[in-house]
DNA sequence: ACAAACTTTCAGAAATAATTGAAAATATAA
DNA sequence: TTATATTTTCAATTATTTCTGAAAGTTTGT
């Protein structure tokens, strides 16, 4: 397969990862960009290889590094930014996570805590209390096996799950 | 609190997540309201507890009975068709894990095995080799995570990882 | 200070996704 | 079979999200 062809479907593929994840499609098509870049690109550069607007690459550029796994370099001379990807996926992994847990699992925990208190002894009393209560419980699981992995060192762990 | 206010709150919190997660946020509400229900719930339950149409309704009724998450009951002399949640968080977790590996981590191994036999030996072209690989191998690794845990008996798991 | 190079913002346009409601299809009972 | 209850479909509408492009803002060099 040509490069051209399989840096398309990469990107492609990516993009469409990126968006069942809630993620913009075009902010993920920059981050596969900058992953398959050997050098970091300007806002220019990415614009020209996915066909989008200034205003869209910047937005999206931004995000990439609000959520700290695009980073900006400068070349000496040269007054533009230029951009490129951490590029462990390891690392991606884990600032993937840590971001998604600030904005989905700390909004529900918090939402479940106010919840805690609901009045009354009725049936959907009852039963609304003990599915908060594991929910909560799962929530709490989920942010623990998260912090977990996230601690570990990449090959302790996953050389001992997955020996070959 | 107030039963009628949690509940709102619950139902909202829920529909918030699924949004995240690229679910429809009425498919995910439909789900919180099932899963506080004491009893199985008709359409016309549904559609009157969040104001919502037949149609819609009906469309993610049946989404969230694909996902494997919601289950038709029947009552004696009744020809309405109800509907129950999933009650285990456990198997909820399972079951939704298992639909995403499908829908999205398959597909993205298949692309990336597509885009294996890429030619070149440019910079480019050995950088995308090295990022495809990165990816396939990371991609593996949480089919094998996802694999094993909902092997796991919650239990036995989670008792290790949380003794408290 | 001025001008050039570059980045950011944002109102409106375009694209996409979700929802409605009524008609069609299907199932059940008499 | 026929009438009735119920579910499903889907074209049209509405809501939401994303994108554009030009103007405003900022930084840097002279």
């Amino acid at each position: 397969m040509e490069l051209t062809e399989a840096r398309q479907k990469f990107i492609q593929g990516w993009g469409q990862l990126g968006a069942s994840w809630g993620i913009n499609r075009t902010m993920a098509q920059i981050q596969a960009v900058l992953l398959l870049a050997t050098d970091p690109m300007s806002t220019d550069d990415i614009m020209a290889d996915l066909q989008i607007s200034r205003g869209n690459a910047n937005m999206n550029i931004r995000e990439l590094i609000a959520w700290g796994i695009v980073y900006k370099a400068f070349k000496p001379g040269d007054r533009k930014e230029y951009y490129y990807s951490e590029k462990s996926m390891w690392e991606l992994a884990k600032k993937v996570s840590r971001e998604r847990k600030k904005r989905e699992l700390e909004p529900l925990l918090k939402m479940l805590d106010e919840v805690k208190s609901v009045k009354g002894s009725s049936a959907e009393a009852k039963e609304f209390k003990k599915v908060a209560q594991e929910t909560r419980s799962m929530a709490s699981r989920a942010e623990s096996v998260l912090d977990m992995v996230m601690k570990l060192e990449e090959n302790r762990f996953f050389k001992w799950l997955l020996p070959k």
